[in-house]
DNA sequence: ATGGTGGCCCGGCCA
């Protein structure tokens, strides 16, 4: 089962590279991230034309999270259930070929000293809990999406350029490691250990060229799926030519028993 | 040099 994420920078810009990326990526299950669509505008035909079914999440402008999937969905909820919910349409979960899909678009900090930053850890605290409310670490689980956080410094391409920054700080670093104290796996660092290999450019400054990028698209998944992974890969093509998302995909090749 | 690019949708926010 191949299981993709993609925070896609508004699906309305982005459906031609999404249809054209399903086509050859031929994913299993496909998390997207800020589709910016409300659940009306959702391409649900553009989708199921490809043999998928979908759910979205999404209130318009900002945010909007979906799960495609051509291996079934199932128990499909939004949110998390709390006052978190509140600050935006971040994430939904569903039942895909035996295993529980999570899409997350973790709320960007903006800055170290902005009010935004402590809502972000919040927020990832909260993820932790309401995995533990609603799934447990020894279920077939991945937890897909846009984390705003590069876990180690060699997720970053200039580690001195993001000093004082968000997104490499040692509270969010701490927040991602208390989810993977959880009991799940950043699957692709275990699949490639030394590799330094990014998800996101910037769109400015010619980024995406030069190299200059951040590894912060993650598919955390629980053990069971973790050790039955056969391939993991970072799909850099769709960051190339007319109208890319600044984000390019993430999937990982596993099995559920 | 505190810029720059792109998406929202038309002034300014957000990433």
């Amino acid at each position: 089962m191949r299981i993709a994420t993609w925070n896609v920078n508004s699906l309305t810009a982005r459906l031609a590279r999404v249809e054209e990326w399903i086509a050859y990526a031929q994913p299993d299950v496909l998390c997207l991230q800020e589709t910016k669509q409300a659940d009306v505008a959702f391409p649900h035909g553009a989708f199921a034309a490809l043999g998928y079914e979908s759910a979205h999440h999404g209130d318009g402008r900002w945010n909007g999270v979906a799960i495609i999937s051509r291996v079934g969905l199932d128990r499909v909820s939004t949110g998390m259930g709390s006052e978190h919910d509140a600050e935006g349409t971040r994430l939904i979960a569903a039942d895909c070929g035996g295993a529980r899909i999570v899409s997350v678009y973790v709320p960007n900090g903006r800055a170290l000293d902005d009010p935004h930053y402590p809502a972000k850890l919040a927020w990832l605290g909260r993820l932790r809990e309401f995995l533990d409310e609603t799934t447990s670490s020894d279920q077939p689980l991945a937890v897909c999406g846009d984390f705003n956080v590069a876990p180690e410094d060699r997720d970053v391409w200039d580690p001195s350029q993001f000093d004082g920054m968000t997104h490499v700080s040692e509270p969010e670093r701490a927040a991602l490691a208390e989810l993977e104290a959880w009991g799940l796996v950043d699957v692709f660092r275990r699949c490639y250990p030394d590799d330094r290999l990014f998800s996101w450019w910037d769109y400015r400054g010619g980024s995406f060229h030069r190299h200059r990028g951040m590894r912060i698209d993650l598919i955390l998944a629980t053990e069971v799926l973790a050790e039955r992974t056969s391939f993991a890969l970072i799909d850099r093509q769709a960051r190339k030519g007319e109208k890319p998302s600044d984000h390019t995909p993430v999937f990982i090749d596993t099995s559920v028993e």
